[in-house]
DNA sequence: TTGAAAGCGATACCAG
DNA sequence: CTGGTATCGCTTTCAA
């Protein structure tokens, strides 16, 4: 079994003193004869000594990381989440640790506390699964913290994008511009982000009587953005709502296949603000998401669950879109 | 220190049984009678029992997962690698630690080798930083793989894409389309895959004697390549390769803008050919990368080392680009 | 200031 | 088939 590294006890001996001695010289501790110190430091690095982590850690009860799990990595929103709680956590001197869930939404439990087991905590980003197993996992993963999820108390912080309003800014937009007749181009199956975007389209309805909003199949990406072109179109609607900006990109250049002027014939709008909705033809109007804040404020969640372990936090906080206006969408043709 | 959940030590009380048993049990061992597997199996779901990873790993000598590390997981050419190694790796029923080493070079070895310690082994995405440290890193962070960098004898395997014939790939095609002309906007500071590209320049500046090839600066997203527009137009160029397609895009977004036709006065070609290259206007021609590949090749190579430790393998593998032909190439006009 | 020894939570060998 | 015990590598009282 001894095909490791040296350890401890290998710079104890070279440098012939305790272990513990060595212990304290690794850890930086004061109370050591500086003579001592220097020895044990040399010792070390001609063995080119590194403590193990793992044995650490298991003597410590305590890692210096938190796990962060993220359902795939295909989604460009994941990325701005992701470096806003790896910044933050890094200024507070914890490692992160991204693990990739994967397609099997099966597994996704079993995962969820593998990852949180190596960790100091759990941040879970996009969790999809039953309400009743992520209920089950947070009781074990404490601290834990939710990110996007639609929040009916769970047993920890949830912070989430609100999409329902983001959705209810740009139909409002769209409205106000004159258009009485718009289709949503949804998002995938099982998307967290879809159900509230639905509930803007029926808050919508009820607050504008003479508005009609058709709902079309979508999906997560550019292919799914073109074959859903179609469909939006021979609704008849002026103005379409896409699930985000990639999906929407993706029905602009069909829609420029097929000869439709946007915005002359019909408007278009996105979701997130992602770089590339500067890029489209024409340029999209959509809705900046504040991806970075909501990933710092994740942190700030977990920093005060690590610093006092036991109370059970259950912050509850949204953030919101603002709307971003570009070419995109323009009045409905007279 | 005991504030953590229940040990192998409760259950095996609450068991009436050793330790030993326990952990036979927990790990399937079919040397135990039945009635007594069953009792421990009770009251290690009623006590909520989860044996402690770390522990386990300490003893055992293993963790079962092993590190990838990447720079930022801004780049979309990183998911598709990481997609395949996750993948793959599952199979092998391996689980994946992604960790992203940030801005800062310099304290990019300490985060390699911290990763790699709790791990089994460490996959090397893109690393920057010296030869020199990656040399040394790699010594200590045994078994490890390289992905993507400029393969110069490491003490690891290293397998990358073939960034060089990619280029030459685009290059003979404008040439044998009747371009002279061309201007290569590059990549952005410090990115591995530039330099293979400028010897793809010089290459074909040897091979094609009347051949001219101007060099202006891009980057790495979309505003890059709109920034690099002008620069590129005003070299009088007839053909403009592009370090990748995000930054192509950008580029064709800010020649429509400008009214210059696409491919009409200039030709433009992209690297990698992502999703989005289908459609912007026109599409882009580009090329094929097997990141999937290169991510489940890389996989395979940490999957021998696992297998047979000690053993210094280092296989060199590049991966070939294919060259994808759409609109944004054409004859050069007469 | 230093060292001996008792954990941390599990695995695995060796008897019984 | 089961239990006692050494071990993994490190930290941390507690004495000396």
């Amino acid at each position: 079994m001894r095909k490791n590294g040296p350890t401890i006890g290998d710079v104890a001996a070279l440098a012939e003193v305790s272990r513990a001695t060595v212990s304290r010289v690794m850890n930086g501790s004061t109370t050591v004869d500086p003579g001592i110190a220097e020895r044990v430091r040399s010792a070390a690095a001609s063995l080119n000594y590194r403590p193990s982590n793992l044995a650490r850690s298991l003597s410590l009860g305590r890692t210096g990381t938190v796990a962060v799990s993220v359902p795939d990595l295909r989604n460009p929103m994941l990325h701005a989440v992701l470096q806003g709680v790896t910044e933050a956590a890094e200024r507070d001197g914890y490692h992160l640790l991204v693990s990739i869930a994967g397609e099997d939404i099966a597994a996704e439990e079993a995962h969820f506390l593998d990852a949180r087991q190596r960790c100091d905590g759990l941040i879970l980003i996009n969790p999809r699964g039953p309400q009743e197993q992520l209920r089950a996992v947070l009781q074990q993963a404490a601290p834990a913290v939710v990110v996007n999820r639609e929040t009916s108390t769970l047993p920890a912080p949830c912070l989430s994008i609100d999409h329902q309003y983001g959705l209810t800014l740009l139909i409002e937009h769209l409205v106000s511009l004159g258009h009485r007749h718009l289709a949503y181009v949804a998002g995938p199956q099982g998307a967290v982000s879809d159900p509230p975007r639905r509930r803007a389209v029926s808050a919508a309805l009820d607050t504008h009587p003479q508005l009609r909003i058709d709902i079309v199949d979508g999906g997560r990406d550019v292919f799914d953005g073109r074959r859903a072109a179609e469909s939006a179109v021979s609704t008849g609607a002026t103005g379409v709502l896409v699930f985000n900006d990639l999906v929407a990109v993706g029905l602009l250049a069909r829609l420029h296949e097929l000869g439709v002027d946007v915005p002359g014939e019909v408007s278009v709008t996105g979701f997130d603000d992602i770089d590339l909705s500067h890029c489209s033809f024409p340029a999209l109007t959509t809705v900046g998401v504040p991806h970075h804040d909501l990933g710092r404020a994740a942190w700030a969640e977990m920093a005060a669950l690590l610093r006092e372990p036991g109370v059970d936090r259950r912050t509850v906080r949204s953030f919101r879109p603002q709307l971003v206006l570009r070419e995109s969408t323009e009045q409905v043709p007279a």
